[in-house]
DNA sequence: TAACCTAATATTGTTAACAATCCGGATCCA
DNA sequence: TGGATCCGGATTGTTAACAATATTAGGTTA
């Protein structure tokens, strides 16, 4: 269970809301792929709902970039772009920058404590320890997540944290992302704790840009060698057809 | 009749695309009063279509967060608060220093010329020369605008230009925001498209930074000023009552 | 054979009626 | 007099039928 979408239980009282959550969610973890068509009576009579909600819930899925619709064609679930994924990172970069700066001055003592049992969590787990799932588990996520909470920007929060981090878990699960950074990863995140313990405001923002940076450049190797995997499979076909 | 006709270019095709547009820009514009109630009947015959357009477009509205929605109760305008307008700054500060830094490595050398041109306009018009009215006009914004299209980072250029862009213009209408800025903010706009001609992606970033803060202290200032007078005036009222 | 026009079909957009829920006021009781 | 309860009105949430549009298949013609 992911540590933090919206309660399960469903906060929303209105079938709109159920729906509308329940849809993000097969559509972040791919349940619905990427780029396939949303037939809106064959959700309705799926869900077991009429078409009238499920069309509000639509009309927010688009409002939040997860699916595009044409009048009179249909809707689609995105289709994510390697491209746009990097940019994300960039976002990223800036805006998670701002936020260690700001959970620098201010997060309570109490808090960083458990920041730091958190980390303490991760290092006990066996597939952090063999270095080979840190990253791409939602335990990343987890501690970028309490240092946007920790930022006090309501907007910022909201923005990350309700748009741009359901952006990223629909990444994660379509290219899973394996990485080869966990340890390091892992140790970046201390050294960003201890820079917030410190309440040393340029230091946080500075190692959470290069955190972020590096996860970046990291993809954009691993986009680089699937690329060239690519190219030489195509090389190979087009010498056996 | 409609009082106003649909905008080129940001008319849909369906009903529900135009409703929306619509209010937004009624919202935005305070036609609709912030923190006022919305009533759906109502503006269902007021614009002479049925609810159900009516609440696809609230929905999306909703995601915007231009106005909040509880179930069988209603939807309201929100209510800007003096905190959010500032933390606004901050967020832009960040994300507009990146969108400088990128438009100084890839703006086309036509665009800076526009650019130019742009402020040359400026420079012409009569109350920017008294510099009495500039900053809080569309035509900031309008240059902000550019330099973020500049940015190529399509997710940046979303979230710039289609949510924090409105909100800006919500607070311009709501609280005036007369700024004594003018000459100051149109020499560093200048500053800004030298920096980008000149290929600086560091100096772009830095005086765009330094550009928005300067804002948020004025709006600061301005803020404290308001909140003096009216204790001041709080303090007569409780004298002569 | 390919291109184009036409019609069928399925999908979406829209509407109006129906049901569920909440808010305010009147009434009753302590 | 104070508070709690119940009822009425109004508003929103939901549903299913209706209308408009785009896609697709088929046939005709150059």
């Amino acid at each position: 269970m992911p540590p933090y979408t919206e309660q399960p239980g469903e906060q929303g009282v209105t079938i709109a809301d159920r729906v509308f959550s329940r849809l993000r969610k097969a559509i972040v973890e791919g349940q619905i792929p990427a780029g396939s068509k949303i037939s809106e009576p064959e959700l309705a009579t799926e869900y077991g709902i009429s078409r009238g909600p499920l069309r509000d819930a639509m009309g927010r899925l688009e409002a939040c970039h997860l699916v595009e619709r044409r009048a009179n064609v249909g809707a689609r679930v995105v289709s994510l772009s390697q491209e746009d994924l990097l940019e994300l990172y960039l976002l990223r970069e800036a805006l998670e920058g701002m936020a260690a700066r700001l959970a620098a001055e201010r997060m309570p003592a109490t808090e960083i404590d458990s920041l730091r049992q958190l980390l303490k969590q991760h290092e006990q787990r066996a597939d952090v320890k063999d270095g080979i799932a840190y990253f791409q588990k939602e335990g990343d996520l987890d501690f970028h997540y309490r240092i946007i909470q920790a930022s006090g920007n309501a907007r910022l929060i909201q923005f990350l944290c309700n748009e741009l981090y359901h952006l990223m878990r629909m990444y994660r699960y379509q290219f899973g992302m394996a990485s080869s950074r966990a340890r390091i990863a892992f140790r970046e995140h201390r050294h960003i704790v201890e820079a917030i313990a410190d309440r040393d405001p340029e230091m946080a923002e500075l190692i959470m840009r290069r955190h972020i940076r590096s996860s970046r450049v990291n993809v954009e190797m691993l986009f680089d060698a699937q690329a060239s995997l690519t190219r030489r499979q195509g090389q190979n076909l087009g010498a056996t057809g």
